[in-house]
DNA sequence: AATAGTTTTGCAAATGTTTTCATTTTGCCT
DNA sequence: AGGCAAAATGAAAACATTTGCAAAACTATT
């Protein structure tokens, strides 16, 4: 019925349609206190009848905040940062904010791009995953002085606010936690490390606790997959077929330690009697695996919703909460682990 | 070092430095060939030097797209979207366009007012989920002629282009294996069907093709759970430890089969040999999970840069594909689905 | 009924671009 | 060197809003 013109209502067509100034009915939108109720009235009547929609893009060129948050995630896909985007969409939602997403696939150049294109449509603010970014990124976030958090990943000396557990100790609580039960004989399955500054830090984490027990991941035994069940479970079943087998296996991330764990369930070794298997992260899913997993619980949706608090404040508040926040990362012990020879 | 001055450099600084006109800037970016490349080569300079970052929301006033499509899930975590996110993602960058994300908990009414969020951001083209939507969703959608598709389940005569897969048949195909296979004592894991045609489509399926084989499933073996591990696993469970037991589970995705998979490993449950467990989706993870998950494949990836290829289209291209695409689900059968007493 | 004060409204300028049209500059040919 | 077409540039209007300021319309007070 109302496709007769193609061209979209806006505050004019409001205004003479409700026999008013268009400032009347911009203040009605913005200031509602400074108007009339009657000529309130008067104007959402108008403003239904022509189905008119606010345009922010006319607002943002005043200086008007867009109400876009950029959030620049590696990979959507995958549980490791799905958690984390959810709860970061749904704080940032009800603080008045829409996401703009996109995922650079753990490419730094691919990302300083795209903070670009954010910045082009003038974002509020952005979130970054990790702290290992270009120099070019840095500089552009400084010199148009957006606001921005780092995720994920927390530091005291990052250039940014960070918001996120301590990698590096996820790892170290790993090792030592291996280590004390007495395993000697350890393979680690991990991703690529280059780039991905969560990955290296959770090794050196590992590594760092098990030389402390004189003991270390032989080189044949760090075994490098890409982030996914399948490769994780092909890599674990050539380890099983060699013959040469470690006592424990501890995994950078759950849904690695998921693979590796259907690995041994195929060749019948049993977990935890004659593996031990570790994971990190707590994703939702691996308590209730069977065996459930022992891991590093990484609380993502607490960082996610504390994240888009923090942003939200660095962008809205005279007084924002610029200070980043750590998210101790937390032993879980359960059926997947135990002691050598137990 | 130039952080002198807190407001962005504009078009016009810009002109300035290079000592030509704000015109010749924005020609420089828009039409590089109608400008001299010396001057642009100055053009340029002056960028640099400036920090100067294009102001989408400047262009987007003048009827200029504003390079972004809106799409909103019901959630966005858990696997079932991250996938189709990712790939839609993926694609729709390559076109040039940014996400705008936002989720809304399987609630039509947020669902509703996110779409009018996005369009006040002058969105170019929207994707949901599913087709079951509000009807004031519809009535903005068509009233603004914005471009929008649904995705995830196919149909001829949706009111706007579909792209996915068709859930009633997954659902039937499922349904007639296990049904093939044997089993008459079917019990059946799903999540609530309100507000959520996939899952009723799914269920719908399920039920006509059991019928067809002169069976369904019994009320007391309906288990409706929440899309989780844990909420699957522990209904499961409970439905073990009850002694009445199926002979085989139908889950309405490959998350609940999990759930219900670990349920069978703790209790000692064969799979399956004392129950076949199915799941529908085929999201990474099944196909190795051990034993391996028999489900339908949903080719979420496909689905989803198909869309971004759609939805691009119908905004840029002059003579737009507005055909949907159907995707038909396709049996897969693993290791979890076996003929009843074989 | 006049005044002062307050509330409500409108005018016009401003925001950062793009684009049409007109003008200037350049290059080429004789 | 002069003329002409083509190429490059600039001026100004347009886009959809917001907002400071001033004018107009009420209210309350005497």
């Amino acid at each position: 019925m109302a496709v007769l013109k193609d061209k979209k209502a806006d505050i004019i067509d409001v205004a003479r349609v409700a026999k008013v100034s268009p400032s009347t009915v911009s203040r009605s939108f913005n200031h509602p206190d400074l108007v009339k109720v009657a000529t309130r009235k008067k104007i959402d009547a108008a403003v239904r009848k022509l189905g008119y929609i606010r345009n922010r893009a006319a607002q943002t060129i005043h200086g008007i905040r867009s109400g876009t948050v950029g959030l620049i995630v590696p990979t959507i896909n995958h549980t490791i940062f799905g958690e984390l985007i959810q709860s970061f969409s749904e704080e940032i939602e009800e603080l008045g904010f829409t996401i703009l997403l996109a995922s650079h696939g753990y490419s730094l150049k691919r990302e300083y791009a795209l903070t670009r294109k954010m910045l082009e449509h003038r974002v509020d603010g952005i979130a970054l995953i990790g702290m290992d970014h270009s120099e070019d990124t840095y500089e552009l976030l400084t010199q148009q002085n957006t606001p921005a958090i780092l995720l994920w990943n927390y530091s005291q000396d990052a250039p940014l606010p960070t918001l996120g557990s301590d990698n590096y100790q996820a790892g170290y609580i790993i090792g030592e936690h291996i280590a004390n039960l007495g395993h000697r004989d350890i393979a680690g399955v991990f991703p690529p490390l280059s780039g991905n500054d969560r990955a290296s830090q959770r090794f050196d984490g590992v590594s760092d606790a098990l030389e402390k027990h004189g003991c270390s991941i032989p080189e044949r035994w760090r075994l490098e997959t890409p982030y996914s069940v399948a490769t994780a479970k092909q890599a674990v079943e050539e380890l099983v077929a060699s013959g040469d087998r470690p006592s424990a296996i501890i995994c950078g991330n759950d849904v690695l330690a998921w693979g590796t764990l259907h690995a041994l369930v195929k060749h019948n070794v049993q977990v935890p009697n004659q593996i031990t298997v570790t994971g990190i992260g707590d994703f939702s899913g691996s308590k209730d695996f069977e065996p459930s997993l022992t891991t590093v619980r990484i609380p993502a949706r607490a960082i996610g919703a504390k994240a888009a608090e923090t942003i939200a404040s660095i962008i809205t508040a005279d007084n924002p909460e610029t200070e980043g926040a750590l998210y101790p990362p937390e032993l879980i012990v359960r059926q997947t682990s135990a002691k050598l020879g137990g």
